[in-house]
DNA sequence: TCTCTAGGATTGTCGGACAAAATTATCAGA
DNA sequence: TCTGATAATTTTGTCCGACAATCCTAGAGA
């Protein structure tokens, strides 16, 4: 009956309410209006969105289980900050996943690697003019290209909302980096590997630029972080 | 997410509404009362257990991120159900976390194996009297002792997640297989890897252990699962 | 300065209400 | 009988207002 309909169709159901108030939520987050370990109550959204105070709940609890924010009993929901322990455990499971990415997506990105090398001139690009905020988006862009061509949706998304709570100190890190060439070093390398089909050196490739990342993360001051509880 | 693992059961807080009912709709499905595939209407619960929509409604979401129900717009809720794709995505992740899990818990089981090897202890004995339900109890268990001691609780988590979308079939394998003594084998190798604190040997036995699981649940019959939707 | 105690602020839960969407039932026509 | 369109019913999404339980804070008292 609806063979017609929304194969690709984004947006084009109307957002509901709740979907409304989680991008909301979500854009402040992203721009910087909101920062990890800010308190956000349920009034402050209902009085400034124009929203019941249900569908704020909800959102709340959606983004919660998306990773961006976390939700105490009675204590509301704050923006997720994540302690350096916390760092160390998510890069563990990170790395397990990414380079399951890799391996997944490597057949169908070498077989259409067109996204990936157009990708890649925009990162060298980026890099090359010191643009920080650019490069860190399209570093973003460039993951979910591997974990999108995976062929495996439950990766996809169970990667996504790690990388959710981890997006504030990636991005700290491509800002405040004063060498991300080394990062793109990695891209490149990383690229080549997909561009030979060399399967074993690619997923190398990956685990060496995760732990990269992580070691970046780890090298920020102390007052990015939660206290680690121990 | 933590409020249906109550395995240690600490019950000291008073336990909220929102949470009693999900704990009673997680027992209804680990119990077989809800069959995957079941729509769950929000009035059949506030009548029956007698509390407000809105809780039911929190309830619903909760449950469904930790992935024992899947929730869509304006359809209500159903008891999650597998394709088979689903199910070799659900595998592939599962395998990577289950065998990263098996390495960083190895130093804690081997420094202290009694629970291990207490556990096998009654795996054996379960598989030599034939009492299946049992032994799946039991399965589940050597699995969390692993992921629990992994020192990594966003792993176990993401893990945790993983399983509660998987225990219906994991359930029907263990009931209907007439073979356990393959399964408790591989239990019983892993086991010994730990006890010789070999890692390469106890993350190959875990890897082809969990793939001996996948290949047994993919021999259930079709009406187990899902519509592959391709 | 520290501890303890109101009081205010915030969350958890309830009940009812209504429109929008989906499901089910009904029925005319082939 | 079967099919397809239409109407009736159910169910969900969202709103509102209310209240108790809990948390937070500022001020009183030691």
């Amino acid at each position: 009956m609806s063979a017609i309909m929304t194969v690709t169709a984004p947006e084009t159901d109307s957002p509901s309410t709740v979907a409304t108030v989680a991008d909301a939520i979500t854009a402040a987050v992203r721009g910087g209006r909101l920062v990890p370990g800010q308190r956000l109550t349920e009034n402050a959204f209902t009085a400034r969105l124009g929203v019941s105070r249900s569908s704020v709940r909800e959102a709340f609890r959606q983004l919660a289980a998306d990773g961006l924010l976390v939700a105490e009993p009675h204590r509301g929901v704050t923006v997720r900050q994540l302690s350096r322990g916390e760092v160390d455990n998510l890069f563990a499971v990170r790395g397990a996943l990414e380079t399951l990415a890799v391996q997944l997506a490597l057949p169908t990105l070498h077989a259409a690697p067109g996204p990936l090398i157009a990708l890649q001139a925009e990162l060298d690009a980026a890099a090359e003019a010191g643009e920080m905020a650019r490069f860190s988006d399209l570093n973003g862009r460039y993951h979910l290209l591997f974990r999108r061509n995976a062929g495996n949706p439950l990766l996809d998304e169970t990667l996504t909302r790690l990388l959710n709570s981890l997006y504030w100190l990636q991005f700290r890190v491509m800002v405040d980096s004063t060498d991300v060439f080394e990062t793109n070093r990695q891209h490149q390398h990383l690229t080549a590997c997909i561009a030979a089909a060399d399967a074993a050196s690619a997923e190398a490739a990956m685990r060496e630029h995760v732990e990269t990342a992580r070691l970046l993360i780890q090298s920020l001051p102390d007052d990015h972080f939660a206290p680690d509880p121990r």
